[in-house]
DNA sequence: GAACCTTCTGTAACCGGTTTCATACTAACC
DNA sequence: GGTTAGTATGAAACCGGTTACAGAAGGTTC
């Protein structure tokens, strides 16, 4: 088709064993740095190799080889901090390994799910990071059927069995819970994240916890369900401000609904943490600018993505894991957004 | 190895064409949709696929098609929200194709550079998108030696030819400049980019054009490099209110740097923008978060992925392209972070 | 009814590597 | 000197698809 100079046509380890006048098979046992090559042979083969800037075509080596040398990485959106930081840190780890990083987001839609599921199960990765809170039955099945590396990150899973990245959540809230109480809070709103989400559940259960840890009473019309976007805990706020005997602190399952409901809140003319104290859950960027900086429960984001990814890869290379379920700890990080209740009291 | 239940042998193609009594081929033409299958025998060997589950081998059909259905990013970093922003948006156009999309960092190393040439430039993936605002001669000569379908993001292209998406730098710096002398100033520092980034010489530039362009001298000693970060912006910012006659407002080449630049002037005990006006550039999710508001040179990032997904989307088919390169606008964001001259003047 | 076109299908070559196996050569040992 | 072991190498099969080509069947055209 092209007119002109013919570019050289593409080279392969066929081109590489005439030109060295070795065989195929010699070329790839230098290529793969096997033993059984004379040093002479091996240092002409490496020569014309340079000279020629020949590389391996990626398709025909994992065809051939049984391997892809990717590692897929699952997410359902990009647009959250969340992920974000996750992917960071299974990139930076993976970055050191011959791996390349296949970047799939399914946008949490059952048909995309399983759309990426055909594509991973059979082949086209080695491992797989599977980063998808929702509970998700058929799902999960699906890929404990399969026989493929994977590390689930943050999903409830329903059979222990599967290799997962966990983190304290029901700690976390926990530990939210009761820094309120120690500030003198008995009247705490608690703005849930999906529920559909196992995460969500057990920062629901921590708040229990803590409630029941001081018997205080777990009250029903305090918790209202978001959806862990900004206007979800605008709209939380509001409602939870609006009842008759409104909390003092209000929990929320993450930062940006934290931040929503601080917005509801100065609309409000409520001040932060002169009427209500607020804490978040994650540490997201954003936790640290807001005004007042907010106090959270820090979630190790980055840490998950490189256990997650570290675990992969030992399972991809057979290795025998020790621990094939990773639990991380959170963290209650105080900054400006709490106060003690009686400071507060009008 | 494995004990117990055999897992299904890996299906092939082979597999499905033996049970429909087909060959190979007219497998194939059904996988493929292609023409020349009576409609029953389609039927039947879709029927057989749909009820084994049959995927194809991902590298095999590579490997044979001659196209991987690989779309390859290389970003220099996840660490920054900037290319983050354009991620998503290529990440967005990509979900709906056929592609994958497969992530490399590169650390602004040039020796990843080189690694991650060689995985592209002759196999591995249909087209590239590399975000690489860094200057770097060689590298894109390589690149252009190439036939790969590729299309730079941001990259003050030596060569005009190479397809790229960019944004007005210089235009965005002019107006910057611009703005801050409407509201009376005359003294105004500029902390740039690493200088060895087009972009951080076009802005410098729309700097120099604004300051002439209403008869102000060009001070060598109101410019100092940063390097993007937030505290090499802070930095900056102390050295240049140390100045004998140190500026009254403060143009930051991006968004972290200006961030940076109010910590230090916080520090300094200076207000913002009572005493110093501060703008950016960027408008990066954390600008409208901080306080005050910082207003900022708005680029269309996700907007830039998105373009750039499209352009190399064309390329990879062969659509002749109308606009090999695509410069896009970037757009004054008026916040809360400057003020004019008159009223700050004790 | 011969020549021709179209549709449908299968055979076999091919994509570019890896790997098994056979063989040649060298050194070692008794 | 004959057996043995270990290193070095190449021929050919193989990975799982796609595709060029050939051939069969059916329908037109003259």
């Amino acid at each position: 088709m092209q007119v002109g100079v013919m570019k050289q046509t593409k080279l392969t380890i066929a081109d590489i064993a005439r030109k060295g006048g070795v065989s195929k098979a010699t070329v790839s046992r230098v290529l793969n740095n096997r033993p059984y090559v004379e040093k002479a042979t091996r240092n002409k083969v490496l020569a014309i190799i340079e000279e020629t800037g020949f590389v391996p075509h990626h398709s025909a080596t994992s065809l051939a080889g049984g391997k892809t040398n990717i590692l897929g990485l699952l997410v359902p959106s990009l647009a959250n901090p969340y992920s974000l930081t996750v992917i960071q840190g299974v990139a930076e780890k993976v970055a050191g390994k011959n791996l390349d990083l296949m970047l799939y987001t399914t946008g949490l839609s059952e048909k995309n799910q399983k759309k990426f599921l055909e594509r991973l199960s059979k082949n086209a990765v080695d491992g797989l990071i599977v980063l998808l809170p929702r509970e998700s039955t058929n799902f999960e099945s699906e890929l404990f059927s399969s026989d493929l590396p994977l590390v689930l990150i943050d999903h409830r899973s329903i059979n222990a069995d599967l290799p997962s990245i966990a983190v304290t959540n029901e700690k976390g809230g926990f530990d939210a819970t009761e820094y309120l109480i120690s500030l003198g809070h008995t009247k705490i709103g608690f703005i849930a994240g999906l529920l559909a989400f196992g995460c969500s559940v057990e920062r629901l259960d921590g708040y229990k916890k803590g409630l029941e840890k001081y018997n205080l009473p777990f009250c029903e019309e305090y918790v209202v369900e978001g959806d862990f976007t900004e206007a979800s805990g605008y709209r939380g706020a509001k409602e939870l401000m609006l009842l008759p005997t409104p909390p003092t602190a209000l929990f929320c399952s993450n930062d940006d609904m934290a931040i929503g409901a601080m917005q509801a809140l100065e609309e409000m003319g409520k001040r932060i943490p002169g009427d209500v104290s607020i804490i978040g859950f994650d540490d997201s960027p954003r936790a640290s600018l807001a005004f007042p900086r907010l106090t959270t429960i820090r979630q190790p984001l980055y840490q998950m993505g490189e256990s997650a990814a570290n675990l992969v890869v030992d399972l991809i290379n057979g290795k025998s894991v020790a621990k094939k379920c990773i639990v991380l700890k959170t963290e209650l990080i105080v900054r400006d957004s709490c106060a003690e209740l009686s400071k507060v009291k009008k």
